[in-house]
RNA sequence: CUGACCAGGAAAAAUGAUCGCUGGGUGUUAAGCCUGGAGGAAAGUCCGAACACCACAGGACAGGACGCUCCAUAACGUGGAGUCACGGUGACGUGAAGGAAAGUGCAGCAGAGAAUAGACCGCCCAUAUCUUUUGUUAGGUUUGGGUAAGGGUGAAACGGUGCGGUAAGAGCGCACCAGUUUUCCGGGUGACCGGAAAAGCUUGGUAAACCCCGUCCGGUGCAAGACCAAAUAGGGAAACGCUUGAGGGCUGUCCGCCCAAGUUUUCGGGUAGGUUGCGUGAGGUGUGCGGCAACGCACAUCCAAGAUGAAUGAUCGUUGAUCUGUUUAAGGUAACAAGAACAGAUAACAAAAUUCGGCUUAAUGAUUGGUCAGACCG
RNA sequence: AGGCGCGUAACUCAGUUGGUAGAGUGCUACCUCGACACGGUAGAAGUCAGCAGUUCAAGUCUGCUCGUGCCUA
């Protein structure tokens, strides 16, 4: 298998999930993001993703999560130690182009790893 | 040529490589391979249905929606063709367009009066009185009447014009006109249109105020519903037990000791979770026929997304479209410039969520056809 | 996806069957005071979310949009 995929057993798909991880985890800002992430159940990284109706339209929403799946993709293997992370969406992103999103996330996951 | 009106309207950039997501098929449950993967509005959720469950003998009331006619349709508040009204010089556009002569209500301010009308100014008559005059001749004031023709108010003032009539006036009378109701004739399936006669003289507005009349409507919605089904805690049943000790603990077994009233099995409902509902349908496309049209019928042909923290993408190229800039440049007296090359930018509105039929709203749009008015020329 | 509400002055809210929009806080000016606060007097500020329609007349009635909240797992 290639390294580069993204099946499911590596996404958070469940509201418990969801919630436990909003209940035990550590955030961290930026002026677009916020991540929620604890100590991960399973051997690898996991990632949740949340768009909230407040960001934009459907077109908009679907784009985003697009973004960070991509990035996620590319880059799940840099990112140190079992994480499950849940990655908000805040407002403002959608009048960013997709090369601006993407500096953005590099911001955020430096961030979380300077935060372990 | 200028200014308008109406009707349509393709496309929603294309393609390659790499890395992915997701449905189906194949395959050994895997890997791999093959093959599908957003819209005209998928949107708003404003109507109408299908489908599902619940309720239901039948009827009525209440409540709600709709409301010119005929046709179309599974149905509709939708569509087509018409009628009438209003707007526009016109092409054409707009219209929730039944009933106000069944009843109840409402109309601020202004104005004399706002709905079985009304006397402020004005006009006219009479009485009393004053002045005046040859003279109840003229004028003023008071009181009592008549009068809806004139003024002014208002969104709206209880038919209009003319003649007669009268003290002044008045549909009080007459003629014509407008309108209402009734009857008759002709045309149309019908709304309605055209014409004639009579009556009473005119009966205002508002029903997107209550209401009356007619037609229709049971409720809830795929988070409907159906099926499978952990863990935990209740419930039912059976068996074995309650000092004659089931069961548990003391390192594996036995003895012994201790704790002990429940323990075990099973059934049913059902939560998390999963499967299904869920893609062949009032389906699409083409041709022919019927119909003014909406639409219908016949034949042929095609199968075209099915996710669920929710897929349909990202990156790098190539080619095209539009715009801008630079260079060049056919052609032009000139201003200017078709075209070519290079560079940059842009590419709308917006994404299925049970499924269809409409409506409404958002928004890019090359361009095509028809019609009307005016000006000019022939 | 389905289903409910609410938009009025800078802010918080009234507005009863249609009749020309108010209250409190705040703001501005003046008075009071040596000055400030308090107090008093006066004033300004509204496309009644938007666009159409009904009506003589719409904040109010009707339709359609826009924004904003809430419920159903």
């Amino acid at each position: 298998m290639s390294n580069f995929c993204l099946p499911k057993k590596i996404r958070v798909l469940k509201r418990a999930q969801f919630l436990t991880l909003s209940k035990q985890g550590r955030k961290v800002y930026t002026d677009s993001f916020l991540a929620i992430f604890c100590v991960g159940t399973t051997h690898n990284n996991r990632i949740g993703i949340t768009v909230s109706k407040k960001v934009g339209n459907a077109v908009e929403r679907n784009r985003i999560k697009r973004i960070i799946r991509e990035y996620f993709r590319h880059n799940k293997e840099n990112i140190s130690g079992p994480k499950d992370i849940n990655i908000i969406a805040r407002k403002g992103l959608t009048s960013l182009a997709n090369r601006q999103i993407i500096e953005k996330l590099d911001k955020l996951f430096t961030k979380i790893d300077v935060a372990k």
